[in-house]
RNA sequence: GCCGACGUAGCUCAAUUGGCAGAGCACCCGCCUUGUAAGCGGGAGGUUACGAGUUCAAUUCUCGUCGUCGGCUCCA
């Protein structure tokens, strides 16, 4: 299992669905996820965090603390302090903790009235604030909204008196002094406004043992192997350069490879599901997007318009204005909806500098895009024909770890983050919870994350170092349509403005090589493998069969390479394998001799002595089959 | 964008309190001709991210710019 750390405290907004009858993991990742807050490891990383503030609070007396939740792995604690931390202030903290949870104190609860606890944090601005948040009933202690006016509880242990809720356990002792660590110092807005002063904030991670502990460290240190960006660099997929500019990749000969597999297999798929595919220019006037109302919602994260002659075109993006174009630009009738126009699309968005994450969040992006222009009939269809597609992809590359989310507006975003059409907004939301609830697909509703025009359902995944990332989309937009006037005649004669799906199954190229290479930690099954076979001869004798070899699995469509370097065999395995080529034909003068060769397998497993064509023959059927074994 | 840390050869990393910038791998040359994860020797490679400042002297200290990383915010 593995959350981000943002779902963990979501208990409140999101819901789940549909599972009853299914046994994927995403049941058992909501289930866990909605658990988590009622075992002893959450009473755990909870108190670790109250003896956290302790420390810190005894560091710095004049400091303010905040909250402190317990999150996915661990916890963490924000304060307002007079300076900096540091490293060293960490390595102090933390050597303090381990004295007060020997100390054995009680957690002490006591439920008092708003106006005590507005006597007892008199000094402290932040929990006052919180009180009012739960005296009013509108939110609790972390600024999640609450139901109702909730009881108002403070926990005490040793010297440290915090607003809380709880659960915590019985004593500071429950918390092992060897099976806690601190990991990080960060910044955070108070409330995750950035308009908020920008506050303190710790990380730690609490484990029931030491051996857990130790256990999670080391899994930290796995993850680290399989980052794309280590592997991308390690086997050549792409790379970022200073005067090229951050976010922009540039596609290695590697890269190129992955890419162009990718875009054959979304055009096959495409095209076998009845997409046509169109091309569209990559900037347009300033007028496109303020017809599509893009400008209000987008114009910070767009590069800024280049103006000539009195014009200003805007780089694109998104392409759906452009799509819509294209079904707005001959009159349509009822026949030949659902249209399906799909294009790999190259957009550019001007992510804030801290925002950009390796490939997963970049400037320039190649996007699996594609836009559905159906009727309301024809709506839950061309929907669930959709995430059947998404199914397909995932079941082709073994994806299992990741969750459906239904993406819904937030009544206090109307007319700002959001079209202001309450009515359509809870229409168009109902149709997508029926369609997925109909088609049995597991998932979960979360307020205020929906695009501006419609509900979407998201697939969110976890990077090798846990961060949460939206991998595909499909939305639904009941609202630009209707700015571009498009519409078709119905079987009545009469105009009616298409639904218009949004969807990106395969993602951007750029997230999705990212979120494959630590998916396989770079062990690509042999479709997606850049260099499917190297050829290695053992002596000198050898490189021209060796390359004959080579020559003629590339004229049979396989991707080989010839190693003729004087080095030893056992170095040109190393190599080979060290790319995670997935298959190595040795041959030396046995094999020459007797026109055969020999195989190793990148798991390490070896034939010896096969004719070549039977080679030739079963990987080009891995091949064909986009097979995931070698 | 915000808070903090970091930036040394193509890559991974060294360099004691400021005192001639090093290693392994990769690269080039030579030797070796080898049976399933590193054969040996030699050579070349650096305006220590960039720009200022302090100092007899700066990779080292200070400031600025750029970039990267951990978070926050935001997101395909």
């Amino acid at each position: 299992m593995f959350f981000g750390r943002q779902t963990v405290d979501d208990g409140q907004r999101s819901m789940v669905h549909g599972l009853s009858s299914v046994e994927r993991k995403e049941k058992k990742m909501a289930q866990i996820q909605e658990k988590y807050q009622d075992t002893y490891l959450y009473k755990i990383r909870h108190s670790a965090a109250h003896v956290m503030a302790q420390a810190v609070m005894e560091m710095f007396p004049d400091g303010k603390p905040t909250i402190g939740p317990p999150v996915e792995n661990g916890f963490y604690y924000d304060f307002d302090l007079p300076r900096n931390l540091t490293p060293e202030d960490l390595e102090q903290i933390e050597k303090r903790m381990r004295q007060i949870v020997q100390g054995k104190h009680e957690f002490k609860k006591t439920v008092i009235s708003a106006e005590e606890a507005k006597k007892i944090f008199a000094d402290q601005p932040y929990k006052l604030e919180l009180i009012e948040g739960l005296e009013k009933g509108g939110t609790d202690e972390y600024g999640q909204p609450l139901d109702g006016p909730p009881e108002i509880s403070i926990y005490q242990q040793d010297t440290f008196t915090d607003l809380c809720r709880g659960p915590h356990v019985q004593t500071t002792k429950e918390i092992k002094q060897d099976a806690f660590k601190l990991m990080s110092i960060a910044g955070a807005y108070w409330r995750g406004d950035e308009k908020n002063k920008m506050l303190q904030r710790i990380y730690g991670t609490a484990w029931e043992s030491k051996d857990q502990l130790k256990e999670y460290l080391h899994q930290l240190e796995e993850a680290k192997k399989r980052d794309h960006r280590k592997l991308g660099k390690e086997l050549e997929i792409f790379i970022f350069d200073e005067e090229v500019g951050p976010g922009l990749p540039l596609w290695l000969p590697n890269g190129g490879i992955l890419i162009e597999e990718l875009e054959k297999l979304a055009k096959e798929m495409e095209e076998a599901a009845g997409y046509s595919r169109v091309r569209t220019p990559n900037i347009t006037k300033e007028d496109l997007f303020i017809r599509s109302g893009h400008l209000p919602y987008y114009a910070e994260s767009m590069y800024p318009p280049m103006e000539l002659e009195g014009v200003k075109y805007y780089i694109k993006p998104m392409n759906c204005p452009m799509h819509h174009k294209i079904f707005g630009s001959k009159g349509r009738s009822y026949r030949e909806l659902p249209v399906r126009l799909a294009e790999y699309g190259t957009c550019y968005r001007y992510e804030k500098s801290g925002e950009l994450f390796g490939l997963m969040r970049v400037r320039s992006m190649q996007m699996n895009d594609a836009h559905i222009y159906c009727g309301e009939d024809q709506f839950e269809q061309e929907f669930m024909g959709v995430i059947a597609l998404y199914h397909k992809y995932f079941e082709l590359f073994g994806i299992d770890k990741y969750v459906m989310r239904l993406s819904l507006h937030a009544k206090q975003g109307l007319g700002k983050k959001y079209v202001d059409n309450e009515r359509l907004w809870l229409k168009t939301e109902d149709m997508v919870r029926r369609a997925m609830i109909n088609g049995d697909v597991p998932f979960v509703e979360v307020a205020d994350e929906a695009a501006f025009y419609g509900p979407k359902i998201d697939v969110q995944i976890w990077s090798a170092i846990g961060r949460e990332f939206s991998l595909a989309t499909n939305q639904v937009d009941f609202a630009v349509p209707e700015r571009f006037d498009l519409k078709f005649t119905n079987k009545e004669g009469a105009d009616e403005i298409p639904l218009c799906i949004h969807r990106a199954p395969l993602s951007t190229h750029e997230r999705m090589v990212g979120f494959l290479l630590e998916h396989y930690a770079g062990n690509f099954p042999v479709w997606l493998s850049p260099e499917q076979v190297r050829v290695i001869s053992i002596t000198d004798a050898q490189n021209e069969y060796a390359e004959k070899i080579a020559k003629q699995l590339r004229e049979n469509g396989i991707r080989a390479h010839a190693d003729l370097s004087s080095q030893r065999m056992n170095a040109k395995i190393r190599q080979a394998q060290l790319m995670k080529v997935p298959y190595m034909i040795v041959v030396g003068d046995n094999e020459m001799q007797a026109e055969q060769v020999s195989l190793r397998v990148r798991d390490g497993s070896q034939e010896n002595n096969i004719p070549l064509g039977d080679f030739i023959t079963r990987a080009k059927d891995k091949i064909v089959r986009r097979a995931s074994e070698l």
